[in-house]
DNA sequence: GTATTTATACTGACCGGTCAGTTTAATACA
DNA sequence: TGTATTAAACTGACCGGTCAGTATAAATAC
C-alpha cells in the first residue's frame, strides 16, 4: 500500500510531535517514533533526509496551524462583537476553550519545548517561531491599540503590545505550571485571570458594593 | 589539587546547570560537563553514580536556593513594608532587580527545563518541584490573602492563590519568550506589567485624568 | 489486455560513532 | 592512611544515518 506517501508523513509528524513534547526533542530516538508511527526505519528516512528535518518540518507545521488558529479566533471575535475590548476578550475566550478540551499529553507548546533545547533548530526555523509570536502579538496587541481609544484604561502608560506579549507568556507559563503540578485544569483559570485584568484594567468591571467586606476602598 | 571534594562536586553542578538550561538534560553529555568543569571523567562519576542522580542533585540544589531566595524576598518585603500589599508588590519588584542582573545564559528556571523532559525524575525529585511552587504559592499566596483583608479588590471573586500560581505562571512565561525572541528585557516589563494588575485590581491607582484621550471614561 | 517500465513508498539489516557507565593503576594531599 | 583526583582503556547499548532490495500501482507499450 505504498499510495498516499503524505498521509505517512503526517503520521510520523504526529507520532514525533506528541513523544517530543512529553520527552523532548533529544530524547526522542528515531526508533521511537517509527514504532509509534508504524512504520519501518527505512521509512523515516525517506520521508526526512536527517532528524533535524524532522524538527524543522514540525515546527513549519506547528506554526501553520498556529497561524491558521488565530487568524480563525480573530475572526470569530470580529464576527461575534464590533467592540475591541469585547473582540480581545472573546478571542481569549476561544483559546480558553481550546486548553479545556486538550488531553493532557497534548498540553504544552512546541515552541517553548524547543526553547529549552538550543542548538538544535536552524537560524531560518528559529525565525519561524519568532514570526509566530509577532503574529499573535499584532492580533491581540492591534484589538487592544484599538480598545484603548474608546476605553481609557484604568492607568496611564498601558502598552497594548506588551499586554499582548504578557497573553502570550501567560499560556506558556500556564502550560509549564500544568506539566509540573498535573493540574489541567490550571490553563483555563490563568487565561480567565489575564482576562479579569483586561476588563479591571479598561473599567468593565461589574459593580461592586454587593460584597460583604468591611467598606473603605480607600487604597494605601 | 584533591583538597575539597564538596568545592568539586559544586563545579561539576555548576557546569551543568548551565549546560542543561541551554541544551537541555538529554542532549548535556557527561563528556559535556566534564570538559566545562575542568575535571576528568572519573571524577564525575566519583561524585555522582550516574547521570540520573546528576539530575536529581541539580533539583536538589536548585530547589533549595529557590527557597533560600524567596525566603530572603519574603523577609525584606516584610521589613519594608507594613501594609500586606505593598509587601505582595516588593516581595515581586525584589525578584524583577534579579532578572534584571541576569546574564542571557542564565535565563531560564530548571524546573522548566525539565518539566519539557518527562521520565528523567523520578516521583521524589518531582515532588522538590511541586514543593518549591507551592512554597511560592503560600508565600505570595499569603500577602494577597491579608491585602484583601485591607484593600477592598475592585472585582469580586478574588483567589489570591491563584493570583500567586499566575505571577509563577508569568515568570516562567516571560523566559520562554525573552529565549525565543532573545529580548533579555522582557522578564522586567512582564513582572512590572503583573505588579500593575495587582495594583489596580487592588485600587491602587495613580490618578486618572490627567491624560489627553477624549475623555469619557464609561465602560461598554 | 497483458507485459514492461517507471516513480513512489517502504523495509530491515547494517555501519560507524557516541553515550553512560566501569575498571584500573597511579598520584596528590592533609 | 584515607580521601580526592587523574588519565586511559574498555564495555555494551543505543543512536543517527545508509543502503540494497522489495512492494505497489499507475503509465506506457505492444
Amino acid at each position: 500500500m505504498p499510495r498516499d506517501g503524505n498521509e505517512t508523513k503526517q503520521r510520523i509528524l504526529d507520532a514525533a510531535q506528541a513523544h517530543v513534547l512529553e520527552k523532548g526533542f533529544a530524547a526522542t530516538s528515531v526508533d521511537d517514533i517509527q514504532q509509534a508511527a508504524g512504520i519501518s526505519r527505512g521509512t523515516f528516512f525517506y520521508h526526512f533526509p536527517s532528524k533535524d528535518d524532522l524538527a524543522r518540518a514540525l515546527i513549519v507545521r506547528y506554526g501553520q496551524a498556529d497561524y491558521t488558529f488565530v487568524e480563525g479566533f480573530r475572526e470569530r471575535a470580529e464576527r461575534l462583537a464590533t467592540d475591541p475590548l469585547q473582540r480581545a476578550l472573546i478571542f481569549l475566550a476561544l483559546h480558553e476553550d481550546v486548553f479545556q478540551e486538550m488531553q493532557p499529553e497534548e498540553a504544552g507548546c512546541l515552541f517553548a519545548s524547543f526553547s529549552y533545547e538550543a542548538g538544535v533548530l536552524d537560524d531560518e526555523t528559529e525565525a519561524i517561531i519568532v514570526e509566530s509570536i509577532e503574529h499573535w502579538r499584532r492580533v491581540l496587541g492591534g484589538m487592544l491599540e484599538e480598545a484603548m481609544l474608546q476605553h481609557s484604561p484604568v492607568m496611564e502608560d498601558v502598552d497594548p503590545y506588551l499586554l499582548a506579549d504578557l497573553a502570550y507568556g501567560v499560556f506558556q507559563g500556564a502550560f509549564i505550571l500544568s506539566r509540573s503540578l498535573g493540574d489541567k485544569g490550571l490553563m483555563s483559570s490563568h487565561i480567565r485571570e489575564f482576562r479579569r485584568y483586561l476588563e479591571v484594567l479598561f473599567g468593565v468591571v461589574p459593580a461592586r458594593g454587593t460584597r460583604t467586606e468591611t467598606g473603605s476602598a480607600a487604597p494605601l
